[in-house]
DNA sequence: TAACAAAATGTAAACGTTTACATAATGAGG
DNA sequence: CCTCATTATGTAAACGTTTACATTTTGTTA
């Protein structure tokens, strides 16, 4: 493979040349500009940005660590950052936690010996030592699918509590005083927590007792949306309507209630969390609360980059979260 | 940040010793590895794998290029990938082509810039310009969903043809003979039109007749399978059936039938390609040809690092596709 | 055409590792 | 305790860029 140095020979020039005309065509002159592309296409030369990046100490990667690739509102957010990174002319790197906080840990060290320029992490947990570390060290980084609305680090997310608000009032407005909730487990993130929170503070505002019994904690899968109804189901006194942490335990607890011989939503509402792209096309289609998923990406890589430029001035975004009603809701009975 | 050198000096040996403690500790005396062991914890010593890829010529990272991440089938052979990658200490950069031939070109050539290892590509076009000069410039590659079952290139995928036969073939021992075919365009990947002639052939080889009109290439989308269908039902004769070229084109599709008053499966019979998570739980759960995506994904991974020990050995791995019978299919009325 | 400012190009060091080769230390056998 | 094979360590060049600084070239103005 040919270097600069065999260009800048071909060409008469010297290496530094054949560099400005890579880097800042405009400082040297047509002419010289023009016998030195020769010179590439002749040698086929093909530019080594691993051999910039040890150079300028700077990799123009990222790193990007989400949970799980296969949930779609995952998938999503992520294409936002590759589609904004690519733009940039910035490379991604994938990480895939598996909700594990021992692989994020070790995929953000390993990460940081690659030299990425910076990281967006959508983090199992935001006031982990993890984070904290990566302060310290004054790595760049931004929170993605977080929780966090204020302090030292740069961040978006949606505002989880006032979505688990929102999902609730609906549920309440249709008559439901039996509102279940299928969580993904409080240990393994705290996204969920907070749309438990806004469920709880939204069933108090409105006057209905909280009943423990109406929460079961799962994993974000559709088989923990349902096995986790069924669970629910089978109580004395069950619910009416559950509130599921995203799309995919919906999507399970329907399957699941289905199984059990009710018909959806005339005996039971389900409202879901995501807004994934096959939401309205399932049967019935999904209410849910929808997450700008893709915008989310963006915005991250967007803060990403502004922070590795001026890494003082952090900011929060927290987009707006939306009921959008469909047909896996409907009035009690 | 602190270097070799500094821990080095530190620990008063050269910077090959050091290097050595990192790379084969067994060669160097226990104590002097405590020593230098110290030293770097005591400096905060951070490994450059930067410095070392340019130094080695090897960055220990792959691309993968695939069309969409947002395809739950793709999604889950990126992890497939990245799981086996993780296991070998290799770091994977994602692309996304949005099945545009031009960006898995620019895609292709950026990787190459960062000095990529090698290559994992679920292409558009296998016979293409980009993937030929791939091999004149022996560049390591493997070639994921592919098509191609023999030859000098490295690749892992399904028999599209097998599978569209199959699909064909459980339709019409449900009794039906109007049976038609939403594809993804054939000029956007030929993976649809191999399905469409294992379609075709199993239709030929049951005495029916191939009628032009009952299929339609659209996007590989939800909302092209729910435009094509409604395309094909307000014909004269419209398909008692139809074989969709993947499960978010079927899952589009069902959505249009039932917006057109069909009921299903009793009116209409769906099957759709690939099994994505989601398959089993829709409504009706989705008749459906499974490819192990996450699989494929894995061993493309295990094919390419072998591939670059070994350059030469080309080697095409075809899986297994399953027809799975689910609820989406039916006999005819 | 001389003088000079501005523009273009060149020189050489630096980035943090690895590694072939040279040298030094160790320890076993006599 | 000497020799020698073995094992451990050190030396220094190399990898392909970028970039501060020095030098040369160009073109303008008087």
């Amino acid at each position: 493979m040919s270097t600069i140095l065999d260009v800048a020979r071909l060409a008469q020039v010297s290496t530094a040349t054949v560099s400005r005309v890579i880097n800042s065509p405009d400082t040297v002159r047509e002419k010289t500009r023009e016998k030195v592309l020769r010179a590439m296409k002749m040698c086929n030369y093909k530019y080594n940005a691993l051999a910039r990046g040890f150079a300028t100490k700077k990799s123009n990667t990222i790193g990007l660590i989400i949970p799980s690739i296969n949930n779609p509102v995952f998938a999503e957010s992520t294409l936002g950052v590759q589609e904004y990174a690519e733009q940039k002319q910035i490379k991604v790197i994938l990480g895939n936690t598996s909700y594990k906080i021992t692989q994020e840990e070790s995929l953000i060290n390993a990460l940081r010996e690659s030299q990425v320029d910076g990281l967006i992490i959508t983090t199992t947990n935001p006031k982990g030592e993890i984070i904290k570390s990566l302060v310290d060290e004054e790595v760049p980084f931004v929170l993605l699918f977080s929780t966090v609305k204020t302090g030292p680090i740069s961040a978006v997310g949606v505002d989880n509590y006032r979505g688990g608000y929102e999902a609730t009032e609906h549920l309440i407005s249709l008559g439901h005083r039996q509102i279940g909730m299928i969580a993904g487990s409080f240990s393994v993130t705290d996204r969920s927590y907070h749309r438990w929170h806004g469920y709880r503070q939204c069933l108090k505002d409105n006057g209905i007792p909280y009943n423990k019994n109406l929460l079961v904690q799962t994993e974000y899968s559709l088989s923990g949306g349902r096995n986790s109804i069924k669970q629910l189901l089978k109580q004395d006194l069950p619910p009416s309507a559950v509130f599921c942490s995203n799309d995919y335990i919906a999507l399970g607890a329907i399957k699941g209630a289905r199984e059990t011989g009710l018909s959806l939503p005339e005996e039971l509402s389900i409202v879901g969390f995501d807004d994934m792209p096959t939401a309205s096309y399932m049967v019935p289609a999904l209410t849910t609360i929808r997450q700008p998923a893709y915008e989310m990406g963006r915005r991250a890589c967007e803060l990403l980059l502004q922070k590795m430029e001026n890494p003082d001035k952090p900011e929060q975004h927290m987009l707006e979260t939306k009921l959008v009603v469909r047909e896996s809701t409907a009035a009690v009975p």
